[in-house]
DNA sequence: CTCTTTGGATTACAAGTGTAATACAAATAT
DNA sequence: ATATTTGTATTACACTTGTAATCCAAAGAG
């Protein structure tokens, strides 16, 4: 039943807002979004709107202000994304795209180690 | 100036028969597509007129038949990809993606010895 | 009590996307 | 020579997305 909605590129700066803290009024966000982007404020409580409309946020009502909260976890958001981002580019499989990466990037030793020391406690 | 023109979802399964032979003619393509899609045959004639009107691919004149070819690689086109998608979830790091990836996924033993090889591999 | 401000609700509007159908010209069949 | 088929070019149309502006009601200012 949980499906998680489609949330796009600019409504997801609005949930990372919400999900480093909340519930935080549209006032907040678009405060704390300030920095990082020029949106305009009637741009971020249209982006509040629309997540809320597709079920990702919801909100309390404070004296006469909404304050936002998540619906969805970052968590499962990430992971929602990064298989469909998979399975487009990739075919679902994670290996091509390890190898990919590793062809693409370069890692420093300590970050080779650090790799495979987590695949290591995977095997337990 | 080799700027990657964005490929949609859509496009994407057209430049992947692409990108696995070419030059193929449409009816080529959309006989391929059949199988995986369910796409109509005009439907995949105007993916493959997008991707030529955003410099994605280009085709010879055969007869009177278009035989259509990538302008641009899987390769590349995997790491724009790959690094927007990469940039959007996670900030551009890597390690959180595979970290996040391995509390996901279910790797086999096997898989497992296979991505340390990999990154043996890249320490020499 | 009216005037202004402010936050939320509604509306806007162009570009991009998915998903085709229609129009047209050349080749082929008759 | 026409009629039909077939491949390409043009057009369609609704939904999504980015990016707001306008409308409206309630709260606060005077």
């Amino acid at each position: 039943m949980n499906t998680i909605p489609h949330i796009t590129d600019a409504e997801w700066e609005v949930m990372k807002e919400l999900w480093n803290k909340s519930p935080r009024t549209a006032n907040e966000v678009i405060e704390a979004l300030q920095d990082r982007t020029d949106w305009k404020p009637k741009t971020i409580r249209t982006l509040l709107n629309r997540l809320n409309q597709k079920g990702a946020v919801s909100f309390l009502q404070e004296d006469r202000v909404y304050a936002y909260y998540p619906l969805v976890s970052e968590d499962e958001c990430v992971r929602a994304e990064t298989r469909s981002f998979l399975k487009r580019i990739y075919g679902g499989a994670f290996k091509p795209m390890f190898v990919n990466f590793l062809k693409d990037e370069q890692l420093s030793e300590e970050e080779i180690r650090e790799l495979k020391r987590l695949l290591d406690d995977k095997t337990k």
